[in-house]
DNA sequence: GCACATAGTGTCGAAAAGGATACTGTTATG
DNA sequence: CATAACAGTATCCTTTTCGACACTATGTGC
């Protein structure tokens, strides 16, 4: 697997859910899985949806995403080129947890999100 | 809150989701939560479910999770100190989300675990 | 007056993750 | 021939995280 900081599994009884999160915890990862349960996407077209994110982060998560197994990669031999990401039957199988994230920030999103300390940058 | 890495919430419609992992994502945090999920427990007590985790990792990732409103650290005035984690009602609420992750561990970890990849340490 | 138990701290260093910025390759189009 | 589109790469650097190891404080029991 592509992660390191959980890859060990060093404890017992809540090792699995280790395993889980080990897999999602990357900067970037938990967003792509979620934006792909609407549907294949490509590249840049994941990329409009976190314009933090460069190329070279997107495309590292990517590959530890697939590498994981959690997403396909799906090249078209075109000139312009086309890359489609897709998840897995592995990585639909990450829908509930996701949902549950989801539901879990949105109803809470208010006690951490806004109040202050947001960059000034472009927070999209 | 204590974490950065997810702080910032550079992702719009799954920013939510990237807050609630922020939370959790720290190397002990989610073990930490699923264990306390099964009540109260004291310091060492928390510690010797993973003994690979050094007892100022373990101090850090607890008052993150304390400072994050997750948790909540009782002292009591006695001289053998004694101190009590538990999790509050925000961290309760988080059951769903480690729930799916257990239950996903569970199921896949199989793909992960053990095939390749863990050190030859211990792995408790 | 000394060791013991519990719940930590402090310091240092290595590794991993993340980010900024610039550059590549390939064809189709004008 | 120059440009543009897409999906990346390459290089370099900063920040964050993790870990090893040793050390602290304080009442109690011997």
């Amino acid at each position: 697997m592509a992660k390191a900081r959980h890859s060990r599994f060093d404890c017992n009884p809540g090792c699995s859910v280790e395993a889980a999160i080990g897999l999602i915890d990357g900067k970037w990862k938990s967003i792509v899985l979620w934006h792909l349960l609407g549907g294949t996407m490509r590249f840049n077209e994941i990329r409009r949806t976190m314009l933090n994110c460069t190329p070279r982060m997107l495309t590292k998560q990517l590959r530890e995403l697939e590498e994981d197994g959690l997403i396909v990669r799906k090249v078209y031999a075109q000139v312009p080129p086309k890359v489609e990401y897709s998840l897995s039957e592995l990585g639909r199988s990450m829908e509930p947890i996701l949902s549950a994230l989801k539901r879990w920030g949105d109803a809470n999103i208010g006690l951490y999100g806004k109040p202050q300390g947001h960059d000034p940058r472009e927070a999209t």
